[in-house]
DNA sequence: TTATATTAGTTGAACCTTCAACTAATAATA
DNA sequence: TATTATTAGTTGAAGGTTCAACTAATATAA
């Protein structure tokens, strides 16, 4: 393999995942739309550690989620605009923001449930299990690379 | 596990595809950066296909870098503001435009290999070629799956 | 040839991401 | 206690993504 083709391989691998991204929050949006459901890839994502923990911080949102701070309350904000969640000052400490699902945001989060299953299937259609795996370990030291510069 | 456990999984792996992505993008423009270098990763990426094959259309470049074309149409008008690409209109079929490198876009391009470079070792360190021919083999039966659909 | 369909690219709106700068509040230290 | 540093969250700007609607040009078909 020569340099020059070293570095198209590269980039495709960086392209490919970028892809990845892309095509499988796409079709997430695309199966909840298809059931009426409006919800994006980023607001499941937030919802979820706060369905698993009502009352959580930004910052520990953040944590969960592996978004930064920025997005997070941006993030925050459409879900509030919506009127999925509500922020909350914490009593103790007054720079923290806890937030709180709505009725509205619980009945959203598990009519979603089936969607992002539907999702998951379709992604790992004839894709085995010790592939997923194989992934979900690489990334992971790719991750840890990243994190610990 | 659980069925719970599997969702928290899926999702998990979800965030980890994204979190990788948002990082390794996020290193190349840090060492651009550091090298002095103005240029995000999407408008190298977007560079690439120009660089080989001098003159591409934007239907060509949405191709070769799996990128929706009004993304494309974005990235072009910001390489054109900073005067690295042009655009010329197709003499045979005007609704087609070309797009040519300046002079600056080559000299960037030439200077932003070798932080490519530095970025895949960054992100490679400890990880075997078998790690990453199997991490681009998942990825890509993935990729299959979802365009497919 | 005329009407219709398709294709290439653009635009604007809404959302997400990053950065840098900021406010407000708490913690640490002199 | 008073000063300083750190922390939590927000804001605004610039860029990228998606969608839907649009223009302009080419291709197809009646």
């Amino acid at each position: 393999m020569t340099d020059n083709d070293k570095l198209k391989s590269d980039i495709n691998l960086g392209m490919l995942i970028g892809q990845v991204h892309r095509l499988s929050t796409k079709k997430f949006v695309q199966n909840s739309h298809d059931s009426g459901l409006d919800i994006s890839m980023d607001q499941w994502i937030v919802l979820g550690p706060i369905w698993e923990n009502e009352g959580l911080s930004h910052k520990e949102i953040s944590e969960y989620c592996l978004k930064d701070k920025t997005s997070v309350t941006k993030i925050i904000d459409t879900l509030e605009k919506k009127n999925l969640v509500v922020r909350v000052s914490d009593q103790l400490d007054h720079r923290v923001k806890r937030v709180v699902l709505s009725n509205k945001g619980k009945e959203l989060f598990l009519q979603a449930i089936p969607i992002m299953e539907l999702t998951r299937d379709q992604l790992r259609e004839g894709i085995t299990e010790q592939d997923i795996e194989s992934l979900r370990s690489v990334l992971t030291k790719i991750y840890n690379n990243l994190v610990s510069i």
